[in-house]
DNA sequence: TTGAAAGCGCTAACAA
DNA sequence: TTGTTAGCGCTTTCAA
């Protein structure tokens, strides 16, 4: 591939004249300026983005670290934020964290080796001080992504809060028996959790996590029988959601009557289900817009901000499931 | 971040030798080779991917280009693509064409920006010219995924043959009228009605392009409307699948009595749906592990190899849907 | 407005 | 076994 040292060859200017031109720099005789576009175009050049990454200035590269690539709110996630970046001039280097900590650890190398001008994550334990520290090793900014990171810039879903709108929904619908499926630190459970207790539903309300699918059904069915209130269930994502819908017409109960079923994240497939699903919505467009915009921000414009914390609205879809 | 010339400095060493360390090179005094990795992990030294790149070894990057990350099967399929690149030590440049020529012409730059070492691509037209161009111009080794292109690296599953026995399997079922999701140029296609005209149904058998759910919806009613043989209908890939089965229950319709469904791709949540989903599976993983380690042996070893066109199995799962 | 020179962090060739 | 030297392709001073 043709470098600027050799198009200067070839056009009897200066290596750094070249570079003038190709990066717009105005202070070049037109003359010269045309002889050397005419020379990259015939030959085709292309920038080396390592020469340029490694003498200090941007790699145009971010990282983006998400938790399971396969699941559709995750994948529509990468390609927004995929878009946003492009149209700035920055490409994406990916990483897939499948949950795994040990995993998370080693991109921060990766990153770090490529000199990445910046990153979104999605964190595994967005709490913990190991996030904490994630991000303070990194000397690029790291913006938080559907996690709330306390005191880092994050943006994301209040999930707490969107976990009391689907126990107020429930509630409202007539249901009085509610299983959440995930985990109990999962900030849904605790939204949901909290407000139930507040309307004296803390006994009537308890969570499974799920392993795999028949084990799912044994305690999904185990739990339907072990009351007689009417019964609601709380998928911690759509795929969950899926699956109890499944279990449930396996059991022969009917949706929504005998049991409530409300998925969270509106993957697309929700709109088509049968029953169609009740779901939870987060503005995945709009955060991934704004985050990377900040980002960049904070990339351009080094050490004029301080972290923020942005909390998006979520939206119940409500659908025939509830 | 610390450099090896800082460690040289600090262990009063030469670079070159810091460099022999960190590379593992055994020819090292074992002291100075202690001394010099105590000083590296203290200073949690991450070696310079750029300044590497740069003086002509590997990058280790490797560029994905898929169609559309959204679509659960891509997102599979580039997930499967970061385990087996990680596992070799290399990274992954992601990008969407969404579909968009020019997207892909755009990202052939990005490549050769970075320097990547070689390249995973869902082409959108394979068969055209400009694929073969596109290949030849990159001057890194370029594999095709998923899709065929004669002549070059290619890892697919044959789309025609699956389309045969897709339609094979509908004849066996009793099936008499076909209506395929998709273009009239998809290989699918191409496989299914050549298949069907075979066996005397030409004329039973047509395809209608989806643009969105309700223009969807009155071609199928009047295409089911249009005869009274036995009618199924073939859908591209799951996702289109479920919204036939969506429009086909809002018909009032049976499945599979009155009508048949089968999907493509065998996404996780066709074992889910009500019906369960017919489908083809394609082995993603396989594919994506052995075109992975194809394309780091065109790398670390060229000039060994002629173009192979690596052909897999698609494997029909019948369900509740046909 | 242009060019000469230095240097980013690393590997590779050669010398000692 | 170790050090010296050069150079990858670019940007950034500094002079002219």
């Amino acid at each position: 591939m043709i470098t600027m040292a050799e198009i200067a060859r070839l056009t009897h200017v200066s290596q750094p004249t070249v570079s003038r031109v190709l990066n717009g720099n105005t202070k070049v005789a037109p003359e010269i300026r045309e002889r050397v576009l005419a020379c990259a175009r015939e030959h085709d050049y292309q920038l080396n983005a390592l020469a340029k990454g490694l003498q200090g200035s941007r790699t145009h590269l971010l990282g983006v670290l998400v938790t399971d690539i396969a699941n559709g709110f995750f994948a529509d996630l990468a390609k927004q934020i995929e878009i946003a970046a492009r149209q700035r001039g920055y490409s994406i280097i990916l990483f897939n964290s499948d949950y795994n900590p040990q995993n998370e650890q080693e991109y921060l190398d990766v990153v770090r080796r490529y000199r990445v001008d910046g990153v979104l994550a999605v964190p595994i334990r967005e709490t913990s001080t190991e996030w904490h520290d994630y991000v303070k090793k990194l000397d690029v900014p790291v913006v938080t992504i559907t996690r709330h990171a306390a005191g880092l810039d994050s943006f994301y879903v209040d999930h707490a809060a969107a976990g009391a709108q689907v126990a107020q929904h429930l509630l409202d619908r007539g249901y009085r028996r509610f299983l959440f499926i995930g985990k109990d630190y999962d900030g849904k459970y605790v939204g949901f959790h909290r407000y139930l207790a507040e309307k004296g539903f803390a006994d009537a309300t308890t969570n499974r996590v799920l392993q795999d699918h028949d084990q799912l059904r044994r305690e999904l069915e185990a739990w339907y029988r072990g009351g007689t209130a009417r019964a609601a269930v709380f998928a911690g994502n759509d795929i969950y959601a899926l699956q109890v819908l499944d279990i449930v017409r396996k059991l022969g109960l009917s949706v929504p009557e005998q049991v409530g079923v409300i998925g969270f994240d509106d993957t697309s497939m929700g709109r088509y289900l049968n029953p169609r699903l009740s779901t939870v919505s987060q503005p995945t467009a709009d955060m991934a817009r704004q985050a990377v915009g900040w980002l960049l921000d904070l990339i351009e414009h080094p050490g004029e901000h301080t972290p923020e914390e942005h909390a998006f609205p979520a939206q119940l879809i409500l659908r025939e499931s509830t």
